[in-house]
DNA sequence: CATTGTCTAGTTGTCATACAATCTGCCTAC
DNA sequence: GTAGGCAGATTGTATGACAACTAGACAATG
């Protein structure tokens, strides 16, 4: 078997660094990218730019009409609502596929969660809690289960960064997936799809 | 509310032709797609074939390596069933979504996939077929919902062309296709989501 | 005053062309 | 027969250009 190692395109690499850019809040929703003003900042050419940012639309991370420059998405509270409609079949799929294992991959990432400290940025529990969720998907081992659900993780690590306030104390938020993996690795399918559908309800009925 | 009406692309067009090609199954899996070719053969810059074929590769129906040509997907068994895996949970949200409602447009899909001729080509089956699924999935009012499942359709569409021996007799799907959507417009979300059950067990269970 | 027509500046959509990097297949040498 | 290397083909990216389109300001008209 050959390990695939991944030579950076510079699309892949512009679309990375904007999209770090836009998900630190570094570049704020509503800002307009104008494909030039990229072309001349990050010194490649225009083609490479557009290819770059049409990455991110399909993401959902940028918007883009006919004509008008790309602009950074803005998260409504509407559009939040949507996001865990769709979200909460893939996890509860994913959580039953996966009941009676053990993610060793979440499980890392959970401890890096715990172990970080009280005044380290928000960004980062943020970015820990997306790789636990997302080692969930990559396990279950279906490619069209990650393809749908990385198209949902950039735009609900987006909203995720405005609503920090939902979680004042970040222990809940720890403790609350360490409940989820257990219910995950012990139960029945059931049970774990109870624990998905409790945790995604907690910071999400009420705002 | 303004009407959006969308004036054609030289990607989109061609993204289109392309695809059109491939779901008929003009241009077979496997074949090779060189850039160079498509750009001569329909007359555009290579800029724009590599966005078009970017598009499909979105969707499914093309793969693509670094520095070789894009192919048409191969559909394999693991790939159907890998499909259907993803597509359940998204089916049945839609059902219950709409459980007690009637969707105009997909009954009007039902009614011309019934009219059919009993010698009209299979691809306009699978093409009225699509339709109706995406009648109910727009009906839902969810963006994500429909990006989601637009990204699947492509690729399910792919695979049901390759697939036309599952329903020897066409009536059958008519039928099946009746009862989801009378399960659906009169019962609760329970009854709903148990006839797609039924509908996707059908067909896929035993191959 | 409100509406409409027009102009201008800025940006995107597309094209043409070119060159470097890389893959593939074939050919040669051992 | 296998390893190595060469040539052709194809993609990745860059450069430059022009047409199409949008938006905003401004003048003309009712």
């Amino acid at each position: 078997m050959t390990l695939p190692l991944h030579p950076v395109s510079a699309v892949g690499a512009l679309a990375d660094a904007l999209r770090r850019r836009v998900l630190s809040g570094e570049i704020a929703p509503g800002t307009t990218l104008p494909e030039q003003e990229l072309s001349a900042l990050y010194g490649v050419a225009r083609p490479t730019v557009r290819e770059a940012l049409a990455v991110l639309v399909h993401e959902g991370l940028l918007r883009r009409e006919r004509h008008r420059s790309a602009q950074v998405a803005e998260v409504t509270v509407a559009d939040l609502d949507d996001l865990m409609f769709v979200r909460r079949p893939l996890e509860e799929l994913t959580a039953t596929s996966l009941a009676g294992r053990r993610v060793g991959e979440a499980d890392a990432a959970l401890a890096r969660m715990a172990a970080l400290p009280a005044d380290a940025p928000w960004s980062e529990m943020v970015a820990e809690h997306m790789a636990l969720h997302q080692a969930l998907v990559v396990a279950v081992g279906s490619p069209r289960l990650e393809r749908l659900y990385g198209m949902l993780a950039a735009e609900t690590r987006l909203g995720l960064v405005r609503l920090r306030e939902v979680y004042p104390d970040r222990h809940v938020l720890v403790a609350e997936h360490g409940n989820l993996l257990d219910a995950i690795g012990r139960g029945p399918g059931e049970v774990a799809r109870e624990a998905v559908a409790a945790h995604l309800d907690h910071g999400w009925g009420d705002h």
